[in-house]
DNA sequence: TCAAAAGTGTTGGGGATACACCCATGA
DNA sequence: TCATGGGTGTATCCCCAACACTTTTGA
C-alpha cells in the first residue's frame, strides 16, 4: 500500500444503509424512510447515515438502528437477544463513482432481521418511515408513477439493489442457520416459526414434516414450558431460540 | 441521509485488499506481499491499494490484482474464465478506527480464488511476494519471532482476520457451488479437482464418491474429449468447468 | 508383473416427502 | 359439535457412505 497521498487519492464519504426485514401479515417487509431533500427528495430510501470520526462500521449501523427504529443489536455471535433485539450483520459494500449524484459515497450496507414490531418512529431528517413488502419496492421497474414520494415509485440511489441483495442473504442464510428465529418474539410456537419461513421464501411448507424436522434439530429451539392459543386451534408449546446457529442437516426450501 | 458536513463526518481513506488464493502441492496458500514502509516496515500483508477517484471497487480490486499477480479477473456471472483468469468477489470491509495508526482507513476486501500460478511478480510497492501455505500466515498467535519480516510474523494490520474470513468464505462456497473449479486449469481431471477439496478443505475424500457425484451433477463438468496421465496411473477424462454456478445438492463437506 | 490412479457396481441407512390420522382448544 | 391449528405415525424414495471390483497406463 503507497502512502497516502490525497490529491492522488482524494476523500470519500462513508456511510452505513440498513437492511431492516420483518414479517408482518404473512409477509416479508423492508423498512423505508422518505427522504427529506434532494436528491430524490421525497423519495422512499433504506434508512442510514455517515459513519463518525471514532466509530466502527457495526457501531455506526446499530446507532442508526435505534435511531431510526429504538430496536437494540446484538452481535451476531453473542449473548441471547434482549427483549427488543434484533439481529445485525454486515450485507455489502457499494462503491459506484456515480451511485450519489453529490460526491464519491461508499456505503457499506448492514442486514438487520426484526420481530414485528410497533409502528416505526421517524427520526433524524425522514419525513416518515414505514414498513412495506418487499415486493412493493423492488418491483417497480419502468412503471408510471403518479407523483414523487408515491410508494410505487422506485427507491432511491441504489437502494433496489442493495434491499435486493439483502432479501436474498435473509432467504438463503435461514436454510442453514438458525436466523429465522430473529424475526420471532422471544417465545414463539412452531407454528409461528414456519410462517416466518413461508413468508421469507413465498412458499409453502407441511406443518407435520416442519414441525419434526424443527423439533428434531438439538439446540434449535428450547421448550419454555408454556403454551398458547394465540393462533387458535389446539394449544401449542412455545419455544425459546436454541443456543445453535449453524442447522445441520439444513432447512430445505422448496423448489419454486 | 443528513447533508454531508465533512467537519462533523471527515473524510475517509478507501483501499481494497485482496485475499488471493491458489492450490500449491496439495496446500491452500495465500499471496502475501513485504511491505516496504512503516507501518508494519518488513512484515508480510495482504496485496491492496487505494481506490481511485474514478473507479469501482471491484475494478480497483481487478486493477490490484493485474499489478501484483498478472492476473486478469472476471465477474463472477460473467462469460467462461480467460486463460489467466481468477473468479474475483467482495468480501467484506473492515473500518475499525484503530485498524490503521495513521489515519482513518475503511478498507472493502476482496477474495480472488487462482488456479497454480508461476512464482508471483513483485508490483508496486512491495519489496517482495509469495505463496505461503494459510496455516503458516494464520496460526502466529504468540509465538516468538526472530525477526521482522520472518515468515512465522503475524501479518501486519488485522489482515490475518481479513485472510482467516477469507478462507472460510472459499471452504464454504466450494460447497454449493462449481467455484472450485476456479483453483484448477482450463482442463483437468476429476482427481485434480478432488485434490482441490481435500486441500481446501483439509479432509480425504473417497475418489469413487466423488467421481460420481461430480460426473452426475449436470452442468457442473464439460468433458472435452481429450486424456492425460499427468498424475500417473490409469489415463483420465479432461474436463472444462461446466456452465452451472450452483450446486444441487452440494458437495457435502466431512465432519471433522 | 506390479504399483498407481481411474472408474463402475452394489448395499445399507438416514433423512426427506406425502399423507393418514389423532389431539385439544374456542366458539 | 364443529372448525382450527397442533402434533404423531408410517410408507416410499433418493442420496450418500462404504467398499469390493475392474480398467488402463508407466515403470
Amino acid at each position: 500500500m503507497p502512502p497516502y497521498d490525497p490529491s492522488a487519492f482524494p476523500p470519500f464519504a462513508v456511510t452505513v444503509d440498513l437492511v431492516v426485514l420483518t414479517v408482518r401479515r404473512h409477509a416479508l417487509c423492508a423498512l423505508a424512510v422518505r427522504r427529506g431533500e434532494p436528491p430524490f427528495q421525497g423519495r422512499w430510501a433504506l434508512p442510514g447515515g455517515f459513519v463518525r470520526a471514532d466509530e466502527d462500521l457495526a457501531e455506526a449501523a446499530a446507532r442508526e438502528l435505534v435511531e431510526e427504529t429504538g430496536l437494540h443489536a446484538y452481535p451476531p455471535e453473542g449473548s441471547p437477544p434482549p427483549a427488543y433485539g434484533a439481529h445485525l450483520e454486515q450485507l455489502a459494500t457499494y462503491g459506484d463513482p456515480k451511485r450519489d449524484p453529490r460526491m464519491r459515497v461508499v456505503s457499506v450496507a448492514h442486514l438487520v432481521l426484526a420481530p414485528d414490531l410497533p409502528a416505526p418512529r421517524a427520526g433524524g431528517d425522514a419525513h416518515s418511515a414505514r414498513w412495506a413488502p418487499v415486493e412493493s419496492l423492488l418491483d417497480q421497474e419502468g412503471s408510471a408513477h403518479t407523483r414523487e414520494g408515491d410508494l410505487t415509485a422506485p427507491l432511491a440511489f441504489d437502494h433496489a439493489r442493495i434491499l435486493a441483495d439483502g432479501v436474498e442473504r435473509a432467504r438463503s442464510k435461514i436454510e442453514y442457520s438458525s436466523l429465522a428465529t430473529a424475526f420471532c418474539p422471544q417465545e414463539f410456537t412452531v407454528g409461528e416459526l414456519r410462517r416466518v419461513y413461508e413468508a421469507v421464501w413465498g412458499v409453502a411448507l407441511d406443518p407435520r414434516n416442519f414441525h419434526r424436522k424443527v423439533t428434531g434439530t438439538p439446540g434449535f429451539l428450547v421448550p419454555t414450558g408454556g403454551t398458547t392459543t394465540r393462533q387458535g386451534g389446539r394449544p401449542a408449546q412455545l419455544f425459546r431460540a436454541g443456543g445453535a446457529t449453524l442447522l445441520n442437516p439444513p432447512m430445505l426450501r422448496p423448489e419454486v
